[in-house]
DNA sequence: CCGTTGATTGACAACGTTGTCTAGAGGCTA
DNA sequence: TAGCCTCTAGACAACGTTGTCAATCAACGG
C-alpha cells in the first residue's frame, strides 16, 4: 500500500527483466530474446504469450546490457563549440537526422571553445564507446585520441581540422570566401578594407586573415596593420575593434566580419556611423535580407558541412578504410547591398 | 604485420580491459577497479604500478560495463522539436550546462513534431535507461511513459504540457504574453487586429489565442472569422493568411504573430504593403532591434526554462518525491517600434 | 518401423565492470 | 606469545543481454 499503489504492482524503481517476462510466459531465457528481436524460429502461439508477458509486464529492453554484450552502441558523439550558436543548430540536426536513418542516438555537448572541456567530453564519449565521433574542434592537439582511433571509434572532424594528428576533416572554403568577400569590397571600389576575426589560434580564423591578405594583394593594395584585429568575438571587443578603425589616422572604408556573431555587432555599430561603411559578413543568418541595407555575405553550408561529415563517419563505420582525406565545402557570396555601398570620401 | 602495424601491438578493433591491465600490473581485477575510480585502500606503490599499466596500453574504462553494473547511466536524454530552430539552441544549451554541473551527459534528438516520432525517440531513450528525461512534447498523448516513470525515469516537460498524465512541466505564460502583445496594440488606437499561429494541436498556439481573444474582449473589440488563422508556420501558408487578411473587406490594421517563425515571414510580408502595418511577434530572435522598424516581441526566456526544467528533473532525481507541479515562466514585452505604428485609415 | 531432417527451444557462458566477502599481513595490547 | 584489530588485496558473483550449442520433437522417406 505504501509505494506498490502506482497501478502496477512492481516495486517502484525496479524493472522486469527478460527473465521476469520467461517465468510469466513460462518458456526459456533465449525464446524472448528472439521475439524481443524479431529473430526467427519462434512458433506463433509463443510469441503470442511471450508478447502478452512483454506488454503486461511493461517489459523494454535494457540496452546497456545488449550494448555490453554486442560491443556496439549504435550512438555517436557530437562535441561543438556551442549548442546555442545558430550556426551549429542546422549542422547539429544534419548530423542527427543522418544518425537516425542509420538507427544511432546523438550524445552532444559543448566546448565552449575550452580544449580542456573538449577533451574531457570525447573521452567521456569514448568511455560510453559510442561508434563514431563528430567533433569540431576548440583544441589544437588530439594526439590524446589516438589510442581511441586505434581502437576503433571512427571519427570526424569538421569546421576546423584536427591538430597533430591524421583524420577525416570536412571544412568550408574559408579562404576562398574570405578571398570572394574582399575582392567584392574591391570590386565597389574601396581600397582601405578592415578585418575583424576571431582568435588567430581558431584555423577557420586563420584561413579567412588569408584570404583577406591573398584577395588585398592581388588587387595590389597596401595593408595597415591597424586594419586587422582579432580577438574575442564578444560585442565589446568587436565594438572596440571596429571604432579603432574607423576613427584611426586612415580609417577604412569597408569592413569584412569574420564571422557571425562579429557580424551582428559590426552591424550595431556601423548603424551609428555618421557616414555609410560598406559590409560583408562569413556566415549567413537570418534576416540578413531584412536589415537596411540588407547585409552581403559569405554563406557556408552548415547542414551540408554536417551531412558530409555524418555520411562520412558511417562510411568509416561500414569498414572503408581509405587514408584519411579532407573534403571541402565551397561558400558561395550572397550581394544584397551591404557590400556594394561605395567608399564615402575621407 | 598486417594490422598490428598501427604504434601498439594490440589488435585493431580491440580494447584492454581491467583484467588486462591487472595482468599487466600483477594485481587483482578489484585493485584496478579501485584504483580506476579513486578508491582507498590501495598502497602508494600499488597504485603506481597499476596507473602505469593502464597508461601503457591506453586503458579505458567501459562505461557500458559500469551502467549495467550500478544501474544509474549519469545520461538524461533531452527530446526537442528541432536542433536547427534558434529558439531551441539556448534551451538546449542550457539543460546541458546543468547536466555538465551534474557530471551527466546529454543525448538528444528531434521529433520533428511528429509524435510518432517523439515516442521512438523517447523510447529509445528510456532503453538507454537514461536517467532522467526532458521533453518538449510534439505529441498530446503520453500514456506510453507511464511505466517508464513507474520505473523511475524522471521525467518534466518543457514549453507544452504532458498529455493525459501527471508530469511536472515548465511553461511560459503564454496567455498573459499574448495578451500582453495584443494589448499593446490596442492601447496604439488599433481596433482591427489579425492573429496568425501555429497549428490549434499544439498548446502554446492555443494558450497564445486565448490571449488575443482576452485581450480583444477585455477592450470590448469583436473579432472577426478572418483575422484569426492558425496551422504550419511553413513560410507560403503565413504569406498567404497574412495577405488575406490585409485584402480582407474589413482589413486588419495590425498583426499579432503567434511564433518566432511566423514573425520573420510576416516582416517579409508586410515589408512589400504599400502602407505600414503594426506587428508584434511572440519570441524575440536577434536582430529584431536592427530591422526598421524594429521588431516589438513578447520574449520569452528560453535558457532560463532550460534551466528550471533540468534543475527540476535533478532535484527528482536527488529523490524529491512532491507530488507533479506546473512552473510558469513569465514573458517580457519589449517595445522596439513595429508595434507602435498607428493605424493607417482604409 | 526406424533413421534422418528440419524446426523449435532452452541451458549456459560471456561481455566488463563493481559490491561483498574473506584471507592474509602487520602492528598493537595485555 | 596470544589475541585482536586494521589495512590491503583478491576471489567471486552479479548486472541483463546475446551467441553457441545441444536437446527435443514432429514429419518424412525408405
Amino acid at each position: 500500500m505504501t509505494d506498490t499503489a502506482r497501478g502496477t504492482s512492481r516495486r517502484y524503481g525496479t524493472r522486469p527483466t527478460m527473465k521476469d517476462v520467461a517465468a510469466r510466459a513460462g518458456v526459456g531465457l533465449k525464446t524472448v530474446s528472439r521475439v524481443v528481436n524479431g529473430e526467427p524460429g519462434v512458433t506463433p502461439d509463443t510469441e503470442r504469450r511471450v508478447q502478452e508477458a512483454i506488454t503486461s509486464l511493461g517489459f523494454r529492453r535494457n540496452d546497456s546490457a545488449r550494448i555490453l554484450r554486442k560491443g556496439r552502441t549504435a550512438s555517436i558523439g557530437l562535441v561543438l563549440e556551442d549548442l546555442a550558436d545558430p550556426f551549429y543548430g542546422p549542422l547539429n540536426r544534419a548530423v542527427e537526422e543522418v544518425a537516425r536513418r542509420h538507427g544511432a542516438l546523438l550524445i552532444n555537448g559543448s566546448s565552449a571553445e575550452d580544449p580542456a572541456r573538449e577533451q574531457e567530453l570525447v573521452l567521456a564519449l569514448c568511455a560510453r564507446r559510442v561508434d563514431g565521433l563528430v567533433i569540431i574542434p576548440a583544441g589544437d592537439d588530439h594526439r590524446y585520441l589516438e589510442p581511441e582511433i586505434t581502437a576503433g571509434i571512427a571519427t570526424v572532424f569538421v569546421d576546423r581540422p584536427a591538430g597533430r594528428i591524421e583524420a577525416d576533416a570536412v571544412l568550408s572554403d574559408n579562404f576562398g570566401g574570405a578571398r570572394d568577400a574582399v575582392a567584392h569590397l574591391i570590386a565597389h571600389g574601396h581600397r582601405r578594407i578592415g578585418f575583424i576575426g576571431d582568435q588567430p589560434r581558431i584555423h577557420t580564423a586563420r584561413e579567412r586573415l588569408r584570404g583577406y591578405h591573398s584577395a588585398m594583394a592581388a588587387a595590389g593594395l597596401p595593408v595597415d596593420d591597424s586594419w586587422v584585429s582579432l580577438g574575442s568575438t564578444a560585442p565589446d571587443r568587436v565594438r572596440a575593434a571596429t571604432t579603432t578603425m574607423l576613427d584611426a589616422p586612415t580609417p577604412v572604408t569597408a569592413v569584412f566580419a569574420g564571422n557571425n556573431r562579429v557580424t551582428v555587432t559590426a552591424v550595431r555599430v556601423l548603424r551609428e556611423r555618421p557616414r555609410p561603411v560598406a559590409l560583408v559578413g562569413f556566415d549567413d543568418f537570418e534576416l540578413a535580407d531584412l536589415v537596411r541595407p540588407a547585409i552581403t555575405v559569405v554563406a557556408q553550408d552548415p547542414a551540408h558541412m554536417g551531412r558530409t561529415a555524418a555520411g562520412l563517419l558511417f562510411r568509416r563505420l561500414d569498414g572503408i578504410e581509405d587514408p584519411p582525406r579532407s573534403t571541402e565545402i565551397p561558400t558561395r557570396l550572397i550581394a544584397r547591398g551591404s557590400g556594394e555601398i561605395p567608399p564615402s570620401e575621407s
